[in-house]
DNA sequence: TATTATTGCTTAGCCGTCTAATAATAAGTC
DNA sequence: GACTTATTATTAGACGGCTAAGCAATAATA
């Protein structure tokens, strides 16, 4: 197995292991693993619409509404039309959302050095600079695709 | 935002590109995103049991068996249950399953290099050490929580 | 002004992931 | 031999991700 197909696979695994993580952490607050980053998005931009939260979380807009929705009815959020366009639905914090955003904040930042642990400065703007590459590529692969739909040449 | 917010960022954003990623790969061999590292694994070990499918998945057993399940409706594997230990269903590839194998070994091969492109020899083996890095770290953690179902000091 | 295109959101339906609970079988113990 | 425990696989039900299709409202254009 070559490095490449290694790196993969690690990649492959560190998504299981971070979903799993985020699982357990999220649990502990009566959350759903997806929900802490919306309520973080929302705490800096909030009365956003769901397209605009859909692109801060990098997921399509069907999948933000259905959180929504969830988030919604658990209490954490609310939505109100835009009073100029009747299309926008804007979302925003409800106390009760935003007491929680700040506890789950709170335990990110306190157990998210944990992942990281062992890691010196450098390795991480190294790691960091790694990962940006990656994503570029990737996200040039997607674009491609997109754009190459029609294109039946495989 | 912090170099560690960052990377968690990136870290999230490769999850999202990536699953993309195979999704429109796999489409293109009448495939599900989940379903070609499962014909690679059985590839190198036919027979094997759901249990140490799943582990090398690093799945947990109820993903892989519906996996299966869907698999062998589509013709792709066959589950026979063992001679000498009823519980156990041994998987074996199909014909059809043997030959989507190899199809979609090679593309994964050929396009899978342009997700590492304009990477050095030696970056390859810096982000195979980071990611290992970290992969021990959050599967420590997993296992701290597990170990730690029950004090719920939080 | 009336028609068309675009935008924002929702619904329906699928796969992949998980946990919890069941069923069936094997293995261990008395 | 009977009972208890462990292992394997499955089912049920939830969330999170996606695409495709549809509705409602705005914007653009003829």
């Amino acid at each position: 197995m070559n490095e490449q197909e290694k790196l993969r696979h690690a990649l492959f695994h560190m998504g299981r292991l971070h979903h799993r993580w985020m699982h357990g952490l999220a649990e502990k607050f009566g959350l759903y693993p997806g929900q802490p980053q919306i309520l973080h998005s929302l705490m800096h931009r909030e009365g956003a619409s769901q397209v605009e939260l859909a692109q801060s979380a990098r997921v399509r807009p069907p999948t933000m509404a259905v959180m929504l929705r969830r988030m919604e009815a658990a209490g954490l959020i609310c939505r109100r039309g835009d009073a100029q366009d009747a299309r926008i639905q804007r979302v925003y914090l409800t106390d009760k959302g935003r007491d929680v955003q700040r506890k789950t904040d709170e335990a990110f930042e306190r157990v998210g050095a944990e992942m990281f642990a062992g890691f010196t400065d450098e390795e991480l703007r190294a790691f960091l600079t790694l990962m940006e590459k990656l994503n570029r590529n990737l996200a040039s692969k997607n674009d491609q695709e997109e754009l190459c739909e029609n294109c039946s040449d495989i």
